[in-house]
DNA sequence: GAAATAGTGTCTGTAAGACATTATAGG
DNA sequence: CCTATAATGTCTTACAGACACTATTTC
């Protein structure tokens, strides 16, 4: 039987830059929209993908050299109206990495865009874009994903600013602080120290390595 | 180009009878697995479906003779290992309907199990189904979503005990009806009394009609 | 010492939890 | 009257928010 629906997955890849949440867009090699920016994304291949999130990981390697500590399946887009090719389905993922990791292990075929300010895109891309922010946004609300956008340490005031950044609000230093020591899931680093024309920061790292935490509140 | 990837949907339909929580299952009418029992699902019809949360509602109105007033994408469960006919997609979605609705409309020839223990199920319908348990206590936690397997009007009583149900927490009377009322979601049906044999009790009904309301705290 | 940020302490208001009390039906 | 459930009130505790204060570095 077939069907003929296409079946391929995109990704969109998250971090921060210049104090700013970024998206990861390439500019297609292929018709359609050739040479016009999109989401990294490609045809899922039975022969080499375990399952969908699988395509989405090897799709994301291939186009742009990354891997990303953080992947996760978003939300199924689909019809006939949203691809010229014919009645398609797209198993939208979003992943988040830290500037760093992007600059070292990408590569360089990608361009970074203001999450808040992308340009019109060709499919369904905007709206895809939409879904995973809003996702972040909420997920962030309540579990310790915003420390997949900085490196393993980073200092207190670094992760608050991370929080505050993508979920659009204020926080007290305070609370912050108080909640976090409440949720019990950073630990200090020994030894390691931010220095800057100021009085030093602790460096912290997540307890359980590089597991998302659920917490049972909002930070 | 051809992929040869299966693409179906799947709908978890959910409903309660006799104080429990119940699935919807049905008999396979076709191999692979006939006549076992599994969650309604079929393949997508590009030329008869506009996306696949159509699909899925035309699945499940064809299946079981069901309109569900809510029904929700889930999860797109994918790979070559779920299903022996090939590499396979399916969006799973969950949906939610009262008793005497599903009495009412439907074609009587599905089967009610209750959801706490479902039998051994073809491909991977008892993952999916965790999913869409999942889903709905963390959803029902801050929204009305409890709402739906209750019939159109019902006591404050009979909605605490849903969300008792589905969340499996017993919860405070006075909070609960203090949150509810400073929520703002419900309101009272005029003259609408349920009696019995003792004090009577006021029937409310959802606002925003037959509308998903999201509350910016837990219940 | 001044500037800048790190890190902690204190007070207050509000909301949740536990539990008691009153209200109103049937028998 | 008793029983059963509806509906509301009260007290206490926990936590969030606001904000002040202390600490430690560079210049």
């Amino acid at each position: 039987m077939n069907q003929n629906v296409i079946t391929t997955v995109d990704v969109v890849l998250l971090t921060l830059a210049g104090k700013a949440l970024n998206v990861v867009l390439m500019k297609r090699d292929r018709e359609p929209f050739k040479n016009q920016y999109a989401l990294p994304g490609g045809y899922i291949r039975p022969d080499e993908d375990v399952d969908v999130t699988a395509a989405a990981k090897r799709v994301l390697k291939q186009k742009t050299g990354i891997v990303s500590p953080y992947l996760e399946q978003l939300y199924t887009f689909s019809g006939g109206a949203r691809d010229l090719r014919g009645w398609s389905i797209s198993v939208a993922h979003y992943a988040l990495v830290n500037e760093s990791a992007l600059r070292k292990g990408g590569n360089e075929s990608f361009f970074l865009f203001p999450a808040d300010n992308v340009p019109p895109l060709p499919f369904d891309h905007n709206k895809i874009i939409e879904f995973a922010l809003e996702r972040l946004r909420n997920k962030s609300s309540y579990s310790s994903l915003p420390s997949y956008l900085l490196p393993p340490q980073f200092t207190l005031t670094e992760l608050q600013h991370t929080y505050e950044l993508i979920m659009g609000t204020k926080l007290d230093k305070s609370v912050f602080r108080r909640k976090l020591s409440d949720l019990d899931f950073l630990e200090p680093v020994k030894n390691a120290i931010k220095m800057g024309k100021h009085r030093p920061a602790q460096l912290y790292k997540i307890k359980k390595d590089n597991r998302l935490v659920i917490f049972d509140r909002t930070v």
